[in-house]
DNA sequence: TATAGACTTGTACCGGGTCCAGCTTTCTGT
DNA sequence: ACAGAAAGCTGGACCCGGTACAAGTCTATA
C-alpha cells in the first residue's frame, strides 16, 4: 500500500515500526494460524479440523503450531496480543472512586467487548459442542490472578476469601450473559445482558424478585 | 464375615440382596476400580498415574475401565451410585415452604456433605496440579440439569435467564467455599464456609461490606 | 439347557501434547 | 560487513487419553 515489502501487517498495527524484524514476524505468524483457524473451524467445526490441518494450512509445522498457542482450543480462544494489552489497560484504568461492584461492571463491559468480535464464532462453536465451554471458562481463567489482584486492592483488608467471593461471582454473572445472549440479537443486547446480570448479581439473589 | 460366599459389598449395601449377580458384580467392580484408583493417585500424584496403571491395578482391561468412567477424571471425582441415588432424594425433598435461596442451601450443604470424604484428597490434588480444578467443575456439571430444573420450577414464569443466573451464582459461591477451605480444618469449618458464601452471594456483593 | 443379551478383552487406530536434535534466521558487537 | 550468539522452525519419535470393533465369556430367562 505505501513502500513495497512493506508487511501488511503494519497497517494494522502502528507499532510495527518499533518491533524488531523477529517480533514482527512473530505476530503475523501468530495471526496468520489464527484466522486461518478460525476460517477451517468455521467451516467445518471445531472437532472436524485437527491441528494438523491448521498447521498445514497456515504453512507451519505442527510443533509451531503448538508453539504459538498452549492447546488446540487456544486457537479459538486466546486473545490477540495487541487485545491482551487493552485488557490490561482496562485495568490500570485508575477509577479508585467508583464503588467495587460498578467498577467491576465496567471492566466486565470492557472485556466483553474485547470479546465481541469473536463471541458469535464461539457461541456457534458451543451449540455444536458443550465441551468447548468448559475450555473457554479455562482460558477466561488465564485473566483470574490480574483480575483477583485488582479486586484484591479494593477489598478491605484485602480478604481473600471475600475476594475470591466476588470474583467468582463475577465472572458466573458473566458467563450467564455470554450463555444467554443470542448471536443473532445486536450486540448492545449483549452489553445490557452482561450489565443486568452483574446488577442482579451484585444486587443479591435471595431477594425474590429484583 | 458370615456365610461363605457373601460378597464384602453387602455388608455396605443392603440393597445387594435386591440385586442381580449382574448388577452387583458391576457394583463392586466400580468401586474396587475407584478405590484402586484413588490409592494409587493419593500415593503418586494424578498425573504420574496412567489408566493402563488403574486397570491393571484393579483386575481390569483399560477398555473395561473406560465402560465404568467417561474419563480418568471421572475416576476421582464421580459419585458412588448411591451418592447419585442420595443426590437425586435430596432434591426430591419436598421443601416448598422455604425461599428460593435458603432452600438452595440445604442443597449445597447436603451436596457438601456428600462430597465430604473425598474432599480432602481432590484439595490435594489440586494443589499438585490445577489443571483438575477445571475437570472438577466438568463433573459438578453433571448436576446442572437436575439442579438448573430444580431452580427453575422455583422460579417466577422459570425465566431461564434468572435461572441460569441463579444456578452459576450458586455455583461460583459453593466453590469458593471448597478453595478456601484447607482441609486441615474441621468438615464442620467447611459447612460454615459454604453457609457463609451462599449467604454474601445471596444478600448481594454490591455492598461495601456485608 | 439353549439361546439372547450383557459384559469383558485385545487390538488397532486417532489426535492432542511434549521432547529433542539439528537446521535456518535474526540480532548484536566489533 | 561479518562472525558468533540467540531465537525460531522443523520433522520425527514418543506418551497417553479416548473410541471402535470383533470375538470371546458370562448371566439371565424360558
Amino acid at each position: 500500500m505505501t513502500r513495497p515489502g512493506k508487511s501488511s501487517l503494519s497497517e494494522h498495527c502502528p507499532l510495527a515500526a518499533v518491533m524488531g524484524l523477529r517480533e514482527r514476524k512473530k505476530l503475523e505468524a501468530w495471526r496468520t494460524i489464527r484466522s486461518t483457524a478460525l476460517a477451517l473451524i468455521s467451516e467445518r467445526g471445531f472437532d472436524a479440523v485437527s491441528v494438523e490441518d491448521i498447521a498445514g494450512a497456515s504453512g507451519v509445522s505442527r510443533t509451531t503450531f503448538f508453539s504459538y498457542f498452549p492447546s488446540k482450543e487456544a486457537v479459538v480462544f486466546d486473545l490477540d496480543p495487541l487485545e491482551v494489552q487493552q485488557w490490561r489497560d482496562l485495568l490500570a484504568d485508575p477509577r479508585a472512586d467508583l464503588p467495587l461492584w460498578e467498577a467491576l461492571t465496567d471492566v466486565s463491559l470492557g472485556l466483553a467487548r474485547l470479546l465481541a468480535e469473536r463471541l458469535p464464532l464461539q457461541k456457534r462453536l458451543f451449540e455444536q459442542s458443550p465441551e468447548l465451554c468448559t475450555s473457554s471458562r479455562d482460558t477466561c481463567d488465564a485473566f483470574e490472578p490480574d483480575l483477583k489482584e485488582w479486586i484484591s486492592r479494593r477489598t478491605p483488608d484485602g480478604d481473600p476469601l471475600r475476594t475470591a467471593l466476588v470474583y467468582n461471582t463475577a465472572f458466573a454473572a458473566f458467563s450467564t450473559a455470554i450463555e444467554a445472549w443470542d448471536p443473532d440479537d445486536s450486540f448492545e443486547h449483549f452489553l445490557a445482558l452482561v450489565r443486568d446480570c452483574l446488577r442482579w448479581a451484585g444486587a443479591g439473589l435471595a431477594h425474590p424478585v429484583s
